[in-house]
DNA sequence: TTACTTCTGTAACATAGGTTACCTAGGAGA
DNA sequence: TCTCCTAGGTAACCTATGTTACAGAAGTAA
């Protein structure tokens, strides 16, 4: 743990500040497709990425899904920092893209470092900042963006995010991320088939090459 | 001022903090309709409300615009925090909405009075917190509503913020911010008005129930 | 093999919302 | 008064996206 941490975090965070965190911290490697945290659960603690990656997604009352962004190695996540503030319920679910280590931060520590630690500080008022641009940046994209342009950047970022050319989703998955219909995602898909941009299996898509 | 300040922040500042705020913050005054920044425009300065409203705007590349949310008394702008401390320019337009009163904020203090007022660093928290919450309801909106149920809010929205039940807009106004074209608005508020939820006049509407 | 399930392809249709075009009403100004 | 401008009403049409339905393909279990 301590070399994982120090890889991850070293040049972020103080000595003595590591120390506590390898105290109080409790270490978690969780498996692709895990569910770490549910919409209406309340928040126990806060997690520090250590490698790989966590999508955020929002539910609305009909159980229908959107993704908002991933979380990746060194970043944390913000809207569990607010809910812990105030003890409220998660607005958000997150799941673990890939298989991911990290490390758990009991939410109590929080306000106790954000006054001792200027590291922790400027760790935590960076990953809002982060997270206001990703905000931000979905937002422009399903308010400006056709969904043909969204499925689009949705390939980038997943072949990004899994630093893979091969995608193992079904069609009704990223459906559901894109908060749209299988019929008319498996359409798009073959329009980008045929254009020459991905190559479409059973259970996979191959990026070929999206511009 | 003093008394504008204490009024609005009295319980959430200290005293000390209070007190410089009155060193270095500059009052002021902007009539409705005043553009306080331009996407693209560096920050100089942080602005806490004392009384009115101020909309906040997101564009894109084409000019097309979206009502991200309105700040209100007691209010800061966190897009505003995340912009100073990276010196990025800023993501965002911002407009009173109504006559407003202010007290800027020069953005050298931020990182200073974070260590050292504790109440300072719990209002930037619950700032950031609070506008997290706003982004969520807004990408609800805009995701997984109609225009018509998106529409029904925005007069909600518009008449709590501007404490009066007559708006004073064009049917182009509510196109640019709820980033759709006037006749769709025309079409929408008449349906409203058939409904007896709303009464349309030239330049003005008037809610009579929305439920 | 057979039976069953899951995924994908495709057509036909429905609907919300955007676009274009044109008209009328209400004001403002001369 | 006449003229001009802007706001709003409405129809006709277009397009993206969603929906329903069904068929075949691929995998899986028996």
């Amino acid at each position: 743990m301590i070399q994982e941490l120090n890889r991850s975090y070293g040049n972020v965070f103080e000595g003595a500040l590591i120390n506590e965190i390898l105290q109080v911290g409790t270490y978690k490697e969780v498996p692709a497709g895990f569910t770490l945290m549910e919409i209406g659960s309340y928040v126990k603690g806060m997690p520090l990425l250590i490698s790989g990656a966590i999508k955020v997604l929002r539910d609305d009352k009909n159980g229908d899904e959107l993704l908002l962004y991933y979380l990746e190695k060194g970043e944390t996540c913000s809207m569990t920092m607010t809910c812990c503030m105030g003890q409220t319920k998660s607005e958000i679910r997150a799941i673990a893209e890939t298989d991911t280590k990290l490390i758990m931060i009991p939410i109590q520590k929080m306000e106790l470092w954000t006054s001792k630690y200027k590291s922790w500080r400027n760790f935590v008022f960076e990953s809002y900042h982060i997270r206001l641009n990703e905000m931000i940046h979905t937002i422009d994209s399903i308010a400006f963006n056709n969904l043909d342009e969204r499925l689009l950047d949705y390939l980038r970022e997943k072949t990004r995010i899994n630093k893979t050319n091969t995608i193992h989703n079904t069609h009704q998955d990223i459906a559901y991320e894109l908060h749209s219909s299988r019929v008319v995602i498996s359409r798009l898909l073959k329009k980008l088939e045929n254009k020459g941009y991905i190559e479409l299996h059973r259970n996979s898509i191959e990026i070929l090459n999206l511009d």
